[in-house]
DNA sequence: CCCAACGTTGAAAACGTTTTCATAGCGCGT
DNA sequence: ACGCGCTATGAAAACGTTTTCAACGTTGGG
């Protein structure tokens, strides 16, 4: 049906070597090359990857496993992941697994069966815990979260830093009553809540956190719980940009102002942080970058397989808004 | 060194067409399925893709080509569509065009070589105007824009009737100076706009409409530059999300109140627009059906061939909020 | 002038599966 | 008891490439 690569040999009169040299890299002289070129366009061919990827065990293809890629977060490294891997020339297979820890599982086997090159994966903690350094076929870099240290190259934010930074932060403009709020299922929001927590200890104040599904919903509805109560904090530090929103949606249903209620602060400086009135006060993480970061890890691991394992931590960039309020008070 | 079907076969006793057989589904007993199985678990077996997809020619992969991920729309439809595929055992392979026709044929081609399934695709319109029907070796069903009538399966919002809500309803709440901005690179910023001019002419008012390429910033530019004129616009229908999001970000820079200096309506209800001072009127476009239907186009066009073109068209819903008045004005 | 070395080419093997085809075994109707 | 049809199974071909290996012609050194 199709023309394979021994219809372009045959119109260039050639061996099929010849014409997979040509596409590939090899030797070949000017004159035959010219000459397949010229079949390969007059045929129309097309060659196929299967074949190829079978013959030649390189699959060009990496994996990317993330939690959802409607989270703003994931949707720009991913962005950025797939840019630099089209420009390499690898394919991407892009998997949401909703932090569960079974989608995950089902996925990583998924991508053996690929036979991919290499997946970039942010995971929950309950299989990070269980990720063993060798076991699956291809090297793994972890993006966002970190499983134990020394197991898998990585590129997170400065987390504890962060989560610091807010606090330190939110203390300055004269609160104290600071609580937060943090994902209950990755490495990441238990790091910023350690942040969170150190910061609090070193002003003498005392830490109040609480975790959540990482879901605006779940982040609404615990904050809506939260803020009804008598002694309710005067601000509130919220692990991720999904479940700020959900805090801001709980603080306007309770018709709490900001900051002069409560004071909101948190992380992801997405497009619309700036558009809400007053706009928020977030930890930028460098997304491009985290993306960028994490196919060069997993270039150079691919290049040197023995090179020891390195962990790349980028630092947040504090914006600070409105909603931490004025300057001046 | 890896484990392969004949290791498995070995390991069972029985040849690799009956290792095959129980792996896919043809008829072998009970006896020997349960021996087979045993083996795969003892082997730690993962069969090869690559060498599957070679032998069976079924690839099970689909493209899914979109502009830009990080638009909130091809966002939400990307996961519908990818659920609906691994649902049904297909890997999806994602592109981003950045409305971009060199890289929309770069992408089709590279869906040939991998011989995917189908392709789900939002054009641009100068490559939907060029794509005809069976010249590429698989089905494609179109997203959020169309090419020519009678080629493509397609599912679409039904554009026109919706710029003509959002005209409607703001004549409603007696605004007549209204502004329409869109996208210059798509069918579906043509068809709003063709709905905006109609009505606008229904209502014996006189449409004035501006064209931008299809990104926040250039929206941003150009609507900072209108509103900046002696006879701007009351209000501003704005063709998507993203530039509706430009469009707002050039009144606040302004310092134009809405609605009173402006009243501003657009499209794709995203989590943000409730979130700003005061809320934007968005005609919301039903993203999981878009994504689920495309999917079903997409099997029904794999089941029957020859089946005629169709194009579902589904409604929007207007969503009405502050940004284009109060209901009693 | 001969032989070694080199670079280009083609024939054929290999990649790991699925699928075809032939066969063995079995139950059943006559 | 015979043959017919049906099912389960295995041997081997096939999928479309890349890669190995051997052979070829050419060149350059001795």
């Amino acid at each position: 049906m199709s023309v394979g690569i021994r219809d372009v040999a045959r119109a260039a009169g050639v061996s099929t070597a010849t014409v997979s040299r040509v596409l590939g890299k090899g030797p070949v002289s000017e004159a035959l090359r010219a000459q397949v070129e010229a079949a390969v366009r007059a045929t129309g061919y097309r060659p196929n990857l299967s074949a190829r990827r079978l013959r030649s065990r390189e699959t060009q293809t990496i994996g990317l496993i993330v939690a959802d890629i409607r989270n703003p977060f994931f949707t720009a490294v991913s962005r950025a992941v797939e840019d630099a891997a089209y420009a390499a020339g690898l394919r991407v297979i892009l998997c949401n697994t909703d932090e569960d820890p079974q989608r995950e599982a089902l996925y990583l086997r998924l991508m053996e069966e690929e036979r991919v090159t290499g997946v970039i994966f942010a995971p929950t903690t309950a299989t990070a815990d269980g990720l063993r350094a060798g076991s699956l076929g291809f090297p793994v870099v972890l993006i966002d979260r970190t499983g134990p240290p020394g197991l898998h190259d990585g590129v997170v934010l400065d987390n504890v830093a962060a989560g610091t930074a807010l606090v330190d932060h939110l203390v300055e403009r004269g609160v104290s009553r600071i609580g937060g709020l943090f994902g209950s299922t990755s490495s990441t929001a238990r790091e910023r809540r350690a942040g969170y927590e150190a910061a609090m200890a070193r002003h003498g104040l005392a830490p109040e956190a609480r975790t959540v599904l990482p879901n605006a919903e779940a982040a609404g509805a615990e904050a809506a719980r939260w803020l009804a109560e008598p002694g309710r904090p005067a601000a509130l530090i919220v692990s991720n940009g999904l479940l700020l929103m959900g805090a801001l949606r709980a603080a306007r249903t309770l018709r709490l102002s900001v900051p002069g209620d409560l004071a909101l602060a948190g992380f992801d400086n997405e497009p619309w942080t700036d558009l809400v009135e007053p706009g928020l006060t977030v930890v930028e993480q460098p997304v491009d970058e985290i993306g960028r970061q994490a196919m060069r890890l997993l270039f150079d691991r691919l290049e040197r397989p023995d090179q020891p394992v390195r962990r790349v931590v980028l630092g947040g960039r504090l914006v600070v808004r409105g909603s931490t309020g004025r300057a001046g008070s």
